[in-house]
DNA sequence: TGATACTATACAACTATACATATATTACCA
DNA sequence: TGGTAATATATGTATAGTTGTATAGTATCA
């Protein structure tokens, strides 16, 4: 009976077993782990036991479960460059990801209060909104509710029809160069639509940035709010 | 026994993220849905999912499916206008609507304390207090609770008896018109009892409208408590 | 005796896949 | 032009597999 302070427990023991197969690249990104039921056979012990060795890795942000789906092996956080030029789909290619953009909603509406203040127009303005969902290599990063004054850009509404790039689309309205005059940042909880669009937890952390836009002539051309998912991403400023 | 933070089951955020853009107009009645798997691809879910959470909707009646051909919006929220004339009746065939009412209740009693100062009358003078409820083409739209100074109106009892149109009941005691000269209104979360008679969910948002009716020389006539059902009406102002 | 770690079982919620069936669209032919 | 068959698309149904959760039980140790 010597008393070692601790023997480590049997759930902790197949946490560091699944880590280490991790760190030495067995499963890369994206895969799916062995079942719960596959795993607790190999280890010879309960599937409850699995779970609370599994549920450490998904604490630690190693690794993210789907009910129904399964484990799978999570991908670094993508860092994403803030400054006085931000543009998705550059940032996420410098990172070395696949960007990706999915139209969720597209229509002409009237400018709410905070709408019409950040684009210093009248609440009533029309004003085209954009709902959007950004993905970082097919895995969902963020979720944008991008506004746009219908007055001085007339045409968008047909030009985020036709592409998904918001700098395309405002080349098109005869926008040649846009750059972002404030960013502000936050940490909000999720709801859970926004949990479910993001495949993330309810009431996960998300990073909301609130940022209007303006072209050459300091007139604002776009407010947007994007909520990212807060493990997926790391927002870096300054550096070039 | 430490309890979890209600946690929204997938499919049913799925079916509150549909009614809500129902509510919001982005689909028009008789307009098809998205199908099932795009659906599913937009929510990262599976196609089950999506079903079990457009059953509810069908089963709400906002949605119809056709095998074959797809998932079709049956209503959307009803437009009701606002303004100095007010008529349930009117606005609702303005809207396409098939309106109908049905009283719950029907009694002589004293006047609150709030419904004497709204109607300018003693607290504990007789007032006349019609409890009903709204319906929209078969659906439950609102529940009224519509009080009338009996010293003003004498034989507005049996002539609410008589017929369901405030309109003509006010009529047949001598107010040939009236007008709205207040709205006041917010939004609260609905009671069981109102969950019951409006069938939605207990605590689902209610707008609630409380005003005060007056004829011809400035008398009010009737002061009125409205609660609708937010997901089935949109209230619009000023436009004619 | 009580706390901790693990086991055992059952069920709910969601996924994955396959196939049946109804509808819409297209191609083709007379 | 009009009708019909073929094909693609979409919903309905069935079955099995996986994770999430709740409950209860057992062994061990302080």
């Amino acid at each position: 009976m010597c008393d070692s302070p601790d023997k480590t427990p049997i759930w902790k023991a197949i946490a560091n077993a699944l880590r280490s197969d991790l760190a030495e690249g067995h499963y890369s990104p994206g895969e799916k782990l062995p079942t719960e039921a596959a795993l607790a056979d190999r280890f010879g012990v309960n599937r409850h036991t699995v779970r609370h060795g599994l549920s450490a890795l998904v604490s630690e942000g190693l690794v993210r479960t789907r009910r129904g789906a399964g484990a799978f092996v999570v991908s670094t956080p993508a860092d994403y460059r803030l400054g006085h030029r931000v543009r998705f789909h550059e940032n996420l290619i410098d990172a070395g990801r696949h960007p990706e953009k999915r139209v969720l909603s597209l229509d002409t509406r009237a400018a709410t209060q905070g709408e019409a203040r950040a684009l210093h127009i009248q609440v009533g303005d029309q004003v085209c909104a954009y709902h959007g969902l950004l993905l970082a290599d097919g895995q969902p990063l963020a979720v944008v509710l991008s506004v746009f004054p219908s007055m001085r850009l007339s045409g968008i509404f047909e030009a985020l029809f036709a592409t998904t790039s918001v700098t395309q689309a405002l080349r098109s309205v005869g926008i040649d160069d846009y750059t972002r005059a404030s960013t502000r940042l936050t940490a909000v909880r999720s709801t859970a639509t926004q949990a479910l669009l993001l495949q993330a937890g309810e009431g996960d952390p998300l990073l909301r940035s609130s940022s209007v836009n303006q072209c050459a002539n300091a007139i604002s051309v776009e407010y947007g709010r994007t909520w990212f998912v807060g493990d997926r991403i790391t927002l870096t400023l300054g550096e070039t």
